[in-house]
DNA sequence: TGTGAATTTAATGTCAGACAATTAAAGTCC
DNA sequence: GGACTTTAATTGTCTGACATTAAATTCACA
């Protein structure tokens, strides 16, 4: 592992990155020690704060772990399923968030990506996650629930629906496009009109899942996505209207 | 934004979630400029090395990117597509060759999500994507490639062919479960005649793609799975009968 | 008055050395 | 042999300093 000495700029951001690529090429190996910062430090001739910083980096990604005292150090870390999930959730999110993608190319690429899901599910699912889509839907018919207690039931509906396809990979993926979804559900108010229906499509997809019939439930989910898309469209429209609407007041 | 004074351990990772949350929470906003590290330190009382390692952890997020000079310090980092493609990947690729995911598992989870895309696909496709799609089928029809250059090119046609649903967040989210099984892929060694077979469905997919028929897609899709599977199935026992025949030779 | 060069300034990047906290192993005493 | 103490190694944090960078400012000069 070398570093370029003659760019002077960013040597942390270097000696992450020579780590990293020895993880990720296998020279290093799950659980495996790395030398002590002192030794990284006269290895990569820089500073003791430096290695520290390029460590960090590493942390953050969950790629390392450190423990302190005399057999401690920094080691290779297992990125396991539940730190992945965190990873993607967040990206996922903030990519979202932050550059202005319409609530209907995210709606768009959940709903391709979970119907992916619902032949395998169909097949697979156990009567655990039937039974957790059951809960979840029965959540969803109580009256006094808030809009956001709602979206959270939803995606744990839709959580349980991916679950079922029995393939860890899969639920990893799905996992961002789905609760990055939430932040974007959030923005919309649910009547009980709205809630019924939704709550309806559920019902007929738990029941499709039950009964193995994949194609059916391919079918509810693409009827749950047209629904969720006038939803959508229909509130954004309302609230432009009543923009605009305060827009022409003041002038 | 405070931290926890009392839990004395991990100062740097606290101040880092602190400032992660008010980025997400939408307190602090893109292009934003963060206090100077001095300022930080001051602020959550502690040194300057510790805010800087807390700044590290999130500039490994693209959270934050940072600036040298008199205007210059960090500032909140709008996450890009091709960045978040990169942590995407890496942190797929990490997950499947850490945890012994099968390549079963991993094959299926990729064919799933990328069905997933070929009713899109075959709607909106442009020129663009279908010439990039003829010319990774000419490339893999040649003779003197690498094993490494044609699974590089399999990798190009299928994104070629997720890219064409027009759909980024689809494409993002795709682009870890088609990345990372190349390692995988790596693993195999095509023969002549496999790679005429793939060869081929590929022909058929980017027939299909060009005819706009979303359902000789999926079905071409799911064609070169079991391809997929049986081959590396094939692959993977030859590997175990010489492994044993090699362990009885020696015993 | 305008322009370009020099200076100032504020910020990050890096370094050296020190001490505190933690933890496992080695050593010691009963 | 077991419980306790000591020791050593390592990370976590702090202080203070200097180097580097780049924008803003100043100032001389045309």
């Amino acid at each position: 592992m070398k570093i370029d000495p003659r760019n002077p700029a960013d040597l942390s951001a270097q000696i992450a990155s020579a780590i990293r690529d020895a993880i990720v090429g296998g020279r290093l190996i799950v659980d495996q020690r790395l030398p002590s910062e002192a030794e990284l430090a006269e290895q990569f001739e820089v500073s003791r704060p430096t290695v520290r910083e390029a460590l960090k980096r590493l942390a953050a990604q969950s790629l390392i772990r450190t423990q302190r005292g005399a057999t401690g150090g920094a080691f290779v870390n297992r990125l396991s399923f539940p730190e992945a999930y965190d990873q993607q959730i967040t990206t996922s999110t903030l990519l979202l968030s932050m550059n202005a993608v319409s609530f209907e190319t995210a709606c768009e690429a959940r709903y391709a990506l979970e119907r992916a899901c619902a032949p395998l599910s169909a097949e697979r699912r156990t009567a655990d996650h039937l039974a957790t889509m059951r809960a979840e839907i029965h959540r969803q018919a109580q009256p006094g629930l808030t809009d956001e207690a709602f979206c959270a039931s939803d995606v744990a509906f839709h959580r349980a629906l991916v679950d079922g396809a029995g393939n860890p990979v899969l639920s990893y993926q799905l996992a961002g496009a789905v609760e990055a979804m939430q932040p974007l559900m959030n923005m919309i108010t649910f009547t009980a009109r709205d809630r019924a229906r939704i709550v309806a499509l559920h019902q007929e997809i738990a029941d499709a899942a039950e009964a193995q019939d994949g194609a059916a439930v391919t079918a509810g989910l693409s009827a749950l996505e047209v629904e969720t898309q006038e939803l959508a469209q229909s509130v954004f429209a309302a609230r432009a209207a009543r923009l605009d609407a305060k827009a022409r007041l003041e002038s």
